[in-house]
DNA sequence: ATGATAATCTTGACAGTGATAAGATTCGAT
DNA sequence: ATCGAATCTTATCACTGTCAAGATTATCAT
């Protein structure tokens, strides 16, 4: 083997994002450890080098796209001038983050450890809930209520980012509008 | 072989019960077409003689529990005589299937071939709110805004069946009365 | 009943998979 | 410059989905 090459670099971050490529374009199940390294040109058995096993490197994936969605919720609350929208705008970027790529959610939600107390997507939703309740709403809720509006709310948000995504129930002209009118017809 | 077991007679229901079975105990990736087939007393080949391939298996042990997810539904709301909180019992059998059978929830709706549009469930689920909002509560609302409010409603339940069942944020204690809760702070 | 045809099941094989062990190559700190 | 650690390759294992060929049984017209 030339010199040049026998030690890849970065062949950990690498691997990630052409893992992600694959899973956005052909979903998560026809993704194959040694596909990916003769991709990234490299043989079959490097990545373990960097991963236990492939259970671990998809962990390392979902923690990636997981930043990704996060960023989108912060972007869209932090680009909202009236506080009392934020939630929707929120709402609506979550949506939309699984409408532009479909085969993110099932990888994401599928994976089966999400603890949604300790997810900081749900952690930054449920401090936004709560200064805006507590804040520009007029209404001063108990901490209960507050807790079972925004389980309610993310419930909702998460459900139709699913709805919406997958299984295509709504028509996509407007869709941006639409999700809002759902939203809105029922407490956002 | 003997002759008694050569045919096994009733193969392809058998698979698709044991196969549920280990669904519900293991989850969908652990579970092999080779290891069904041994556990049901038959060669590795068998089941192809039943199904195409593994994927149309799976689309039809799918099917089987998606029968019994609508039974529930549908048994839910024959079992309420009050008709105004039809839509709040349907909602709380929903999330109590899956709660039931939390690896239920990723396999039906991680495989991507549900169009919600022509889901018996949904489907069911719309007509009854339809129904109640016509004829029980006093609101006469238009086609869309009910359609959407349907959509609304089934994107909470939904949500809220993933969250409860899968990412445990609430306390199992008095789980009905909490979702209960819940679904009627946001207009269930 | 007999025989033909279809349905069902077995055996044996193939390529692809995740994973590991043993060894080769390079990097980095000393 | 050297030695240990990190990284990568090669070879191999058990397991998987799936198919082709053939064996066995069921079905049904005659």
């Amino acid at each position: 083997m030339k010199a040049d090459t026998y030690h890849h670099g970065n062949l950990k971050n690498e691997l990630i994002e052409k893992g992600l490529e694959y899973i956005d374009r052909y979903g998560v199940e026809s993704l194959s450890m040694r596909k990916l390294a003769e991709a990234v040109g490299v043989s079959s058995a490097a990545p373990y080098a960097h991963f236990k096993n492939k259970e671990a490197f998809l962990d390392a994936v979902q923690e990636y796209v997981t930043d990704k969605f996060y960023d989108a919720l912060k972007d869209a609350a932090d680009n909202c001038k009236d506080k009392i929208k934020v939630i929707l705008e929120i709402g609506k970027r979550y949506v939309m983050f699984f409408h532009d790529n479909p085969l993110y959610y099932h990888f994401l939600f599928t994976r089966s450890n999400v603890k949604l107390n300790e997810y900081p997507p749900f952690i930054f939703f449920e401090s936004v809930v709560t200064d805006v309740m507590n804040n520009y709403v007029g209404k001063n809720l108990d901490k209960e209520t507050l807790r079972l509006k925004t389980i309610a709310l993310w419930a909702m948000v998460h459900g139709l980012a699913q709805i919406i995504s997958i299984e295509g129930v709504v028509d996509t002209d407007n869709l941006e509008k639409e999700i809002e009118k759902i939203l809105v017809s029922n407490g956002a």
